[in-house]
DNA sequence: TCGCTCCGTTCGAAATTTCGAACCAAGGTT
DNA sequence: AACCTTGGTTCGAAATTTCGAACGGAGCGA
């Protein structure tokens, strides 16, 4: 197998503090991957140089993130499939309940949304597309895991006591599988507040033509909107939508 | 000015052809870019290591785009309220006439599209985003020379002769000033044809808090579907749309 | 089966890059 | 005004990477 090349790692590593902070000067990435200030200017002139970052003058000078990146990112967004259809039957979803929907995939032990419609409320739609959360902690994401199978399952959980992001997430590897079991067979999962104490959402497995879950669908809202009843409705919409987007991806579904 | 890390350089060189092309091999790659087997390979493998760039098994192997590039450029573009407005409005104009909606931005000689609402027509939404066209052939294009200051266009136009993408498109330096003179007149531009002969285009500015013009929108259809009436019509609502836009990023009309 | 071409990989000398030391400018404090 | 810190830049010896040569495997055609 061939060497990496350092240089081209760390000029990745730099790209990739942006995803955290809009705006980072060289001295701020110099600190957060611990590289020689020379090293720093020249990768970040050498990212400039092709506009993958954009300098803002100031004292001290700082960077964005640039257009290249927008191009790369909707070139490998135009080729998936999934994210065209996707994106139909979310708005979809959205118009029937008034509430947000999203599709994500898993990628590692986190989901990275690819979609994301909005209700008709303020419309902030871009904002959470591209972003990464821990799969246990979201509904897509226990409806991601539920879909793998027991050694591919044992590899995410294989770090042991998993991070929570709020006091209702579910840290325990054990128990986890315990809600997983539940989650396969009602064929929902559902995020009381565990990724945002605010928020509930309830989501479904997404499928391809040869019935594994690649993506998964859910609908979130406020907790000031979240009712039992609604949670029903919710939940039968969202599976809905989860089939049509699976009957889209050449999933056929088989009697069980 | 610290040097440039040609390391860095040809692996952003290698990303950007797959921005033509959805998969390459290492010997696709070493040939379009005249560098040595083993270079190549070493910054494939450093790619893939990092999942910028995802190998496809086969004989020979071939690599795609991977999803860091989907979350850096979703980063990119949800920092800009170009992109979040504009994701509103268009959807808005495309309601009003049912015919595609785009927003771009000008890249050099070259415009790019940040955002793209289609018609209730079968769903196609995210296709055209990302994609860079030259910016004289196209409506969009021309609405952004038009806000160039004489030496910026100059600066666009010193490489001479311009390529054209069909038979109409307008490839004389002279005549396209004289083009864009008319644009500003107007106030919107047109694309018959010159970037795809079956396609009309009408644009118009988008306007920041500057006054200066950022982007353009713009409303296509099919020449099946274009009329004298229908273009009225259709400039009308572009104007509109772009009028609202510049508003929200900040532009004041003022009484001319 | 054999021969050939292509592909993926390894290895180390030559080529290139890294990064510490040094310099200068800008900004802030005393 | 003087001093200090921070930030951007330059330069070259030491450190690292590049890439040609070589190897072995896979696939194809005679």
């Amino acid at each position: 197998m061939p060497r990496v090349v350092p240089a081209v790692i760390r000029a990745l590593d730099i790209l990739e503090l942006f995803l955290d902070r809009s705006q980072l000067s060289a001295r701020d990435v110099a600190e957060r991957l611990a590289l020689p200030r020379t090293t720093v200017h020249e990768l970040l002139v050498t990212l400039v140089a092709r506009s993958y970052l954009i300098s803002v003058p100031g004292q001290p000078v700082e960077y964005r993130l640039g257009l290249p990146l927008f191009q790369l990112g909707s070139a490998f967004a135009g080729r998936l499939d999934l994210v065209r259809e996707a994106q139909s039957v979310a708005r979809d979803v959205a118009a029937a309940c008034n509430e947000a929907v999203h599709v994500a995939v898993l990628d590692g032990a986190d989901v990275v949304y690819l979609v994301k419609v909005d209700s008709t409320h303020p419309v902030r739609m871009v904002s959470g597309v591209g972003l990464r959360l821990p799969a246990h902690c979201t509904a897509v994401g226990k409806v991601l895991l539920a879909g793998l199978d027991r050694p591919a399952l044992n590899a995410v959980l294989a770090g042991g006591a998993l991070a929570g992001m709020t006091a209702d997430s579910i840290t325990d590897p054990d128990r986890l599988r315990e809600h997983l079991e539940r989650v396969r067979a009602e064929g929902v999962a559902v995020d009381n507040g565990e990724s945002d104490t605010a928020m509930r959402c309830v989501a479904a497995a997404v499928r391809d033509h040869s019935g594994a879950t690649v993506a998964a669908m859910s609908l979130s809202a406020p907790i000031i909107r979240w009712t039992p009843a609604g949670h029903e409705e919710w939940a039968g919409l969202v599976r809905e939508g989860a089939a049509t987007l699976s009957a889209r991806m050449g999933f056929v579904a088989t009697p069980r």
